[in-house]
DNA sequence: CGAGCATTTGACACTAGTCAACGAAGGTGG
DNA sequence: CCACCTTCGTTGACTAGTGTCAAATGCTCG
């Protein structure tokens, strides 16, 4: 009999996975996807380096050097389109790994979106380090599965035709990341420019405006700042998302 | 000095990797991720299943029994939404491999678009050979590494507001993989409904309909029947992507 | 051959994109 | 510390393009 078989090509958001599940559950703090000893391995090949508000930190097509890893601040990481428009594909935040490379570039470009500190992983060095420790595979598997589901999540969001509902799905994204939610006021912290939400949620920088101020209006959220939004009535907003109200009557 | 850490949380599509791109140098033939030696080691526990078309393979919120890889047939993995409606995240067409789970259950339901037939790789069997063998999860980085750039392209192809931008976009991934386009003759097979590429594409099924109408009307593809599509002008088809033709005059 | 679903077409409403202009904010340099 | 300037954000008016609804046709499978 045949067995199975795998080609590096596939089709439109395929989704494979597998033992993450059970792995977790080989003692593993919750928050903590690298145990102490996985940690001290890495920290031995890591630099620390600085970004600040704006600057590029590798660019799309550029040989991968190495992977970053976000002590602080927020990065964004956005491909050019031959329009010369950008889009962005994702925001990253405190923790997150980046820096993904195929056929030896970088698939995406990234952009400090804050003043930035990373931890800087040379490629090479990487990957000698998990030749010999394969269990970091599996870190990497788990970090993996979570941004593929975000990616869907993102396609998801795109879904909606309701400018209101992408503004509020997109709020809860950002919000059930922790880091970017103040723990205490329960305010979430919008550290990126109208601009680039408008670029990541594929409206108009206008529409995000007018959605945030209707959301304002119908008692959903309250607006305190450009950056700092809180939500009032969770249930009202789940009802905008769920494109609920569709025909108001007079 | 404090050493990298990673919290299981991340946001927004973010995307990290890493090694892949050298380790693919390393004695594989393009299109097969796997040796021999690998294969040899995942058919022992590989059993066959077949599903007939429009059969649910399982269902989102199960508990990941198994894994599955494709030999034939196709196979829409999709979420239901509170509204009742379902989202269709991707297709996944021969080689292809599926069955991602997070805590414990399956994210996603999955279809028979086709009849089709699998092999079917219990979790846990899997799971032990993998620690056998560490170096198999370089095929699953490898794969969830393309299936992450997937996701990030059908976000990309929702940020296209006008439906045959959308269309063209779907055609063209459609055709980048392999299996799906004959080819001796060229012609792109859409095995799946029209409702459900509508479901793809966040578009409703007489937008896809009049979308393709328009794009044959225009000479970029021509229809032969509701499955089978050629691009007959492909620099044209690209500009209709590019939103490139956005005012005509009379 | 018939029932049910998928697809197509037409008519209409409505939302978001676009253009334009004003106002606000953040950053720079004196 | 202030003034300037560039970028970002907001608002209004207008239009184009889809979603929605409804109905006719075609296809598939039993």
């Amino acid at each position: 009999m045949a067995s199975p078989t795998r080609t590096s090509d596939d089709l439109p958001g395929g989704r494979p996975l597998i033992i993450v599940p059970t792995l977790w559950a080989a003692g593993r703090k919750p928050g903590e996807l690298l145990t102490e000893e996985e940690r001290a391995l890495l920290s031995a090949i890591a630099s620390v380096v600085r970004f600040r508000k704006g600057e590029t930190i590798y660019r799309q097509g550029d040989p991968p050097i190495a992977v970053f890893n976000i002590i602080t601040g927020v990065v964004k990481s956005y491909t050019s389109l031959p329009n010369g428009k950008e889009h962005i594909v994702g925001f990253l935040f405190q923790n997150d790994l980046f820096g993904l490379a195929e056929n030896g570039e970088y698939v995406n470009s990234a952009q400090a979106v804050t003043a930035v500190t990373l931890y800087r992983l040379p490629v090479r060095a990487l990957e000698a380090r998990m030749k010999r420790h394969p269990h970091l595979d599996f870190q990497i598997i788990a970090k993996l599965c979570h941004d593929l589901r975000q990616a869907q999540r993102h396609a998801l969001l795109m879904t909606k035709h309701r400018a209101a509902a992408r503004m509020g799905l997109f709020l809860e994204m950002i919000e059930s990341h922790h880091g970017a939610v103040e723990p205490s006021s329960g305010e979430i912290h919008l550290p990126m420019t109208h601009t680039d939400i408008a670029s990541y949620v594929g409206m108009s920088p206008e529409a995000v405006s007018r959605s945030f101020r209707d959301l304002a209006a119908c008692g959903a959220i309250a607006i305190r700042d450009r950056r700092h939004i809180r939500i009032i009535d969770r249930a009202l907003l789940e009802a905008v998302i769920a494109d609920a109200n569709r025909r108001k009557r007079p």
